[in-house]
RNA sequence: GGCCCGGUAGUUCAGCUGGUUAGAACGCUAGCCUGUCACGCUAGAGGUCGACGGUUCGAGCCCGUUCCGGGUCGCCA
């Protein structure tokens, strides 16, 4: 083997994809991986990759003998750099945009060799998704991950310009923070100076953006960080990135405005898609009663229906009990579902409803001239199954699904879950559509069972509804909140408030929240003092980027926009971390392991 | 922490009721081939059946434990 050439003498003149018919005859450069080789005896051909699609090579009689035995050992991912001439081809491949022509090699410089790669580098290749990130250099060489990242950084360039164009100035707030330990986990930073102590990677970078906000600098954003140690889902990653938006001197109005701006924005120039403003917007409480969640899926219907009064003296104890023990009986009613849900399948699906909680699932199937099997019909009179199917509003075909229990909340949970996965199962969700929702008045408290006081449902900072004030003490549950949800497809995308700016009413809050005004001032002390001198009113809000850019691709899974990401066990199979350190850095930082069985 | 699914050549998978030497396709190696483009043809190499333990005359298959991955509930102000 010998040495491999430098790229002395050759410059890349264009990408492969760049190149056309009409560049016939033109002598180029190119440089790329080889994606396959092809060889006929005394003719080879070559498809050279780049970053902008696939270019073929072709090399034979016409070209020297030392090229053409390189070209004859080039094996897949070879990097290489070819000069030659563009001519038509005598074959074409209308498949491929370059199809039309190919290069006629001169000189052929092999400027890196591959072994054989793990698993092909093609958006064919099915390969298990723990191999591909393990090898995610190799991964992200495959088209369709190069796309992802190509859209991401053009929705990101979006994103700047459209903030940039609005006022924003965008502002770098600091990596090592505070541990505030309100809501998610934090990741912990020991410092090695202050030995003992430690520093918090931001969940968030909240209080700084509200603090530029006091600094006057009135309008806020930044691609930010964000970082919380949670366990992972398909659409939660440990570390992501957040359009973090602050304005001066807004109502709710105004933040929900700029958004829509936004989002219009960047759907029109990245997709070519038009998104209809204004967003549609409903209470907490509707998506709650009407969907069973507050990031409902608008782009089907099967709401929730309640039969509480209806069944509430009825003769199956299942529904008479629930209502008894201050409960409800509600469901929901899938559409022309009878084929669909068979008897097993809804086996299945009480399977899946006591997953999440629920004692069982009670059902009624109507076939196609609308006879009703039911699994309780034998506990009811005539009449009120009658007066269930008119509630329901079940046609022949239908399937009815009902839930009960002494709980409320975990009816409507449940069949919140219920509908999204009937949905699925039925396939009538329209992949390609972009139903946005604003939610809006947002409890301000809830209850939170395990330490059985009132905790702040968004954070600790967000301004109470105006109207509330006069009983945010005597009534927590009916305090409203200047929060508001920004929902896509059943995601949560953002999420966003109007800041508290009044002391008085900071403290009242802090109060409430069961905070002594020490612990306040120990936390949040550097917020509350800046208040002291003159905070502008303000809000804002922040945009999951990653879900955003996930969902305008349509993918099912945050890695599947993120250059680098973590698998379920919050760990990156690449480089393995997170990894144990030497027991001299340890000592630096002042830190002692405790031994716990898992290492052994 | 709970529940569900998965782990067999480099890759994607098959492997029957537990029974002889664990198969296929792609990839890889070598040879032949002047219009291929998922080139074709011929030959060949390639296996700790995730790991450990158990049941059995006999385990890829059954049982237990465990590791790894995916989904989900809890959790995610």
């Amino acid at each position: 083997m010998n040495s491999m050439d430098f790229m002395c003498g050759m410059k890349r003149t264009c990408y492969c994809g760049e190149l056309s018919i009409k560049d016939i005859g033109k002598e180029v450069t190119v440089a790329g991986w080889v994606q396959r080789q092809r060889d006929l005896g005394s003719l080879i051909f070559v498809d050279l990759r780049d970053r902008t699609g696939l270019l073929q090579l072709a090399f034979d009689e016409g070209c020297d003998k030392q090229v053409f035995e390189k070209a004859f050992s080039l094996r897949s991912e070879f990097v290489i750099m070819a000069k030659g001439v563009v001519r038509e081809r005598a074959s074409k491949n209308l498949e491929i945009p370059t199809g039309e022509i190919e290069v006629e090699v001169k000189e052929l410089r092999l400027l890196a060799k591959s072994e054989t790669p793990p698993f092909e580098i093609s958006e064919k290749s099915h390969t298990s998704e723990l191999l591909r990130l393990k090898y995610r250099y190799l991964d992200l060489r495959r088209p369709d991950l190069q796309k992802n990242l190509v859209m991401r950084h053009k929705i990101s360039k979006i994103t700047r310009d459209y903030f940039d164009e609005n006022g924003f100035i965008e502002i770098e707030t600091p990596i090592l923070i505070k541990s505030t330990p309100e809501g998610a986990r934090d990741f912990l930073v020991p410092s090695r100076i202050h030995k003992g102590d430690f520093y918090a990677l931001p969940q968030s970078p909240q209080l700084y953006k509200q603090l530029s906000m006091v600094a006057g600098f009135d309008r806020y954003m930044q691609l930010a960080r964000c970082f919380r140690d949670e366990d992972l889902r398909a659409d939660r990653q440990p570390e992501f990135t957040q359009i973090d938006l602050e304005m001066s001197f807004v109502d709710m109005e105004d933040v929900l405005e700029l958004t829509e701006g936004y989002i219009k924005r960047v759907f029109n120039d990245a997709l070519g898609v038009d998104i209809p403003l204004p967003i549609n917007r409903m209470t907490y409480n509707e998506a709650i009663n009407r969907y069973g969640t507050d990031k409902p899926d608008t782009r089907f219907e099967m709401e929730l229906f309640d039969l509480t009064d209806v069944v509430k003296n009825c003769g199956f104890g299942v529904f008479s009990g629930a209502v008894e023990g201050g409960g409800s009986v509600k469901g929901i009613t899938a559409k022309n579902a009878f084929k669909s849900l068979s008897r097993k399948e809804i086996d299945k699906l009480t399977e899946f409803v006591r997953g999440i909680g629920a004692r069982g699932l009670a059902w009624i199937r109507l076939n196609e001239d609308g006879t009703p099997a039911s699994s309780f019909a034998k506990f009811m009179t005539q009449e009120e199954m009658d007066s269930i199917l008119t509630v329901s509003n079940a046609q022949a075909g239908d399937v009815v699904l009902l839930v009960a229990d002494t709980s409320n909340s975990m009816v409507l949970s449940v069949l919140g879950a219920l509908r999204t996965h009937v949905a699925g199962k039925l396939d009538i969700i329209e992949k390609d559509k972009f139903n946005f929702l604003w939610i809006t008045e947002f409890p301000y408290f809830e209850f939170d069972k395990e330490t059985n006081q009132y905790i702040a449902m968004h954070h600790a900072f967000t301004s109470p509804a105006d109207e509330c004030l006069d009983y945010l003490e005597s009534d927590k549950a009916s305090v409203k909140a200047k929060a508001y949800d920004l929902v896509l497809n059943g995601i949560e995308l953002s999420s966003g408030s109007i800041r508290i700016t009044n002391p008085e009413l900071q403290k009242r809050v802090f109060k409430l929240l069961g905070f002594t005004d020490e612990e306040a001032h120990e936390k949040f002390g550097f917020l509350t003092d800046a208040f002291k001198y003159g905070a502008p009113p303000h809000g804002g809000i922040g945009i999951g980027l990653d879900r955003l850019i996930m969902q305008m691709l349509g993918c099912e899974s945050l890695r599947d926009v993120i250059a680098f990401p973590k698998v379920q066990n919050a760990s990156e199979p690449m480089t393995k971390c997170p990894s144990k350190i030497d027991k001299q850095q340890l000592q630096e930082l002042g830190i002692e392991l405790i031994e716990t069985d898992n290492e052994k």
